[in-house]
DNA sequence: ACCTATTGATAAGA
DNA sequence: TTCTTATCAATAGGT
């Protein structure tokens, strides 16, 4: 993928052999991060650069991952030394991702994402939900937008007009405004989407 | 690199996931060994597929980069101290209940309740979310409505002829009609296949 | 699993 | 290290 095409063996001269070491690992680092976020994986990558630098890159977390990884290879090994109190959390834990995992898919399909395995019924049904929830919200937003009309009409003209001062408020609120979706936002809870590409020097000489 | 361009973000239909998946995780390890070889670098990939298949490279061991990593990172010794290792599960277990804890505040503020914390602009922002996923939701069970009056038209007329049979087909569902609720609406949301949602065994003694 | 039109990654050079 | 660009490689969508 470049000028020309290469062999794949060691680069012999060291400044070329750094130069594309940044850019493959980059590259690479790219690809697992997509890889992670496109198929649900967990995955982590760990690249020491023939000068000791080490650089990483978990879609969770590098610990996380190497506890996964013992886990699963422990499995095959051995039936692991009855420690109780570290089954039970681990089994805590799992429960717990399960039902992160449960929500995770809900909370997708009431985002109107991942209709595929649902029947037309089951459609109906989410819109039906939605429907309702919206309604509520609306009414919600308008009480709240009432209440703060009196407030506001009562410190101007110290009375309750309102027809007076709604159109103020909307203004005030850029009403049918799409701006504000923060708070739904900053649900992407599982992957806390942290690169971790410092370079860290090796202690060990 | 294909036939067309994508976004990165979480592949909705399960089968084209594990396709991707599997091309992309040879991609990845192919490149992460051209990386080892081109630029004489040690380094370790661990991927746990969403089905929690794990799939490993290695340029030596993954040991071996498992324990330069922990090195380099003059972290507490990985595992083996079981007091550090139910530390760790304690953590990992408190970080899941938040993320629990977090997303269920929002599939409930998303169904319209406990709204009291919200500002007016919050409010503004989930109405946009619900009414984006509501129309998304309703394009979706248009057509798998339409498909199936297709199939039905292939099946009663032996022909495609859709004007024909649209019209009978609305009369068959009602279609544009508000009074459809009756067919469907028991879409356990919440709860997709197990309950997961029972409260769990607080032991540790 | 295989096929290719396209996009994406990158070798070389500045 | 970063940018540019010509080329090669990976892969999305389809069979």
């Amino acid at each position: 993928m470049g000028r020309g095409k290469i062999v794949i063996r060691r680069i012999d001269n060291s400044t070329s052999r750094q130069v594309t070491f940044s850019k493959r690992r980059k590259g690479l680092i790219k690809k697992a991060k997509e890889l992670a976020v496109l198929c649900d994986a967990e995955l982590g990558l760990a690249i020491f650069s023939s000068t000791d630098k080490l650089y990483e890159f978990a879609s969770t977390s590098m610990k996380s991952v190497i506890e996964r990884y013992n886990k699963t290879k422990e499995e095959n090994a051995q039936v692991q030394n009855p420690a109780s109190e570290v089954k039970f959390w681990q089994r805590e834990a799992a429960i717990l991702r399960q039902q992160l995992h449960n929500l995770q898919e809900s909370h997708r399909q009431l985002m109107g994402e991942q209709l595929n395995g649902l029947r037309v019924e089951d459609l109906q049904g989410l819109e039906n939900k939605l429907e309702m929830s919206l309604q509520g919200i609306r009414k919600k937003r308008e009480h709240m937008l009432l209440d703060e009309i009196q407030e506001l009409s009562q410190k101007v003209y110290g009375t309750t007009d309102q027809n007076e001062t709604a159109e103020s408020s909307f203004v005030l609120y850029g009403y049918g405004n799409e701006e504000n979706s923060h708070i739904v936002t900053h649900l992407q809870l599982s992957q806390p989407e942290q690169e971790n590409y410092k370079a860290l020097p090796r202690t060990t000489k």
